[in-house]
DNA sequence: TCACTTATCTAACGATCGGTAGGAAATTGG
DNA sequence: CCAATTTCCTACCGATCGTTAGATAAGTGA
């Protein structure tokens, strides 16, 4: 079946390579000769398989979410909330300060700013993110709803509150932060939590 | 005194100007066209007044330290540690969310990731967070010392995690987040503040 | 008025950006 | 062995990057 010349990489090695340049420099960071290089192939080779930069990074993303970030949907299949919660905390702080990759998320650091030509890739990492989100929030509806939470508990509220943690720990480790400190972020968010409902708004 | 030609623009509005561009764009994201165009002056003129890009960039930083960014140092200068979290998180909020400047805050999203030509100027910015932290933690200490805070309280710990929260504001406010849902998480953090010590390692 | 200083502008610099033509090399099917 | 197909590489594309040379204009001090 296979005709023509055989391709001399593989194309998911070489992805995870592109991956970790996106990781650690973002989307405007990462050159294509930073690529290339790194991913051990030429330019048209990159071209050939996976049509441009922008291509590229969306199935780096892709694959981002499905291996380093898979954490994060795991987490949110966790029977009790409190489980949800904990190894979001958890596996966050181990999976931003990671040995074995760049420090923090893709998610946040692959283009929180940019300039125009790569507002796309910014738009779609706000999109992540707020998917992200709504996925907490649908979790934390349905504990509401099961009597996990206290009554007047706002989905939405906690969804925004646990994300914005999570990204704080993201930027503290793109920052250098080691794991044992964002470890103690996330212990000091569980002390706390569920934080109470407002009563002013009840 | 003054001689030679006279300028013809005023130097503070032009770098309030090109601190706008590095605030909603980035440093990377940021080209020169981009700056000279909002400063209203050539490339030249820019050269010749602020030396060069990354010269352009730590005075537009400074600014933003002194003017928008200065509430940070008079939230600490509060009377009560309850006071400077309070301010701390509202005004924070208020100010990833101002609606006369770009959203999110210039010392995270300056240049969270970058390639390699841009990575003394991340440094710059990782620095400026530690150094906030750093403060932050001893106010903590200041207050612990005080009676302020439960005794085993960690002053490195609570730094971190209020930093960790302001950054992840900062993070949802560049991502379009509302200034509303922005003061949620604010009040949410605020509702649960100060976490207990960690009993376990007392 | 005339040197001196500084700011202004147009026009360009070399380097790098993302992206591609075009031909040689390696495989499959006939 | 030969066409067809696909990947390989070298070399190059135009555009943009940050930065500057060089000439002109507008002030000050003597």
């Amino acid at each position: 079946m296979a005709m023509g010349r055989p391709r001399e990489f593989d194309v998911d090695k070489a992805l995870d390579l592109a991956l970790q340049v996106f990781w650690s420099k973002g989307y405007e960071g990462a050159s294509i000769a930073d690529l290339t290089e790194t991913m051990g192939i030429t330019k048209p080779s990159l071209y050939s398989a996976f049509g441009n930069k922008e291509e590229l990074f969306r199935k780096a993303l892709d694959r981002y979410v499905d291996g380093p970030g898979g954490y994060f949907q795991v987490a949110l299949a966790k029977p009790t909330i409190r489980a949800v919660v904990e190894h979001l905390l958890y596996e966050s702080a181990d999976a931003v300060t990671g040995p074995d990759h760049p420090p923090g998320c893709l998610a946040v650091q692959g283009a929180l700013t940019c300039g125009d030509a790569a507002e796309s890739i910014k738009q779609e990492l706000v999109s992540r993110r707020a998917k992200g989100e709504q996925d907490l929030r649908e979790r934390f509806e349905r504990a509401i709803a099961e009597g996990e939470l206290p009554q007047g508990s706002d989905a939405a509220d906690l969804a925004a509150y646990l994300s914005a943690i999570l990204q704080g720990m993201a930027v503290q480790a793109a920052g250098g932060t080691t794991r044992e400190q964002v470890r103690k972020i996330a212990e000091m968010a569980l002390r706390t939590w569920p934080p109470p409902p407002d009563l002013a708004t009840v």
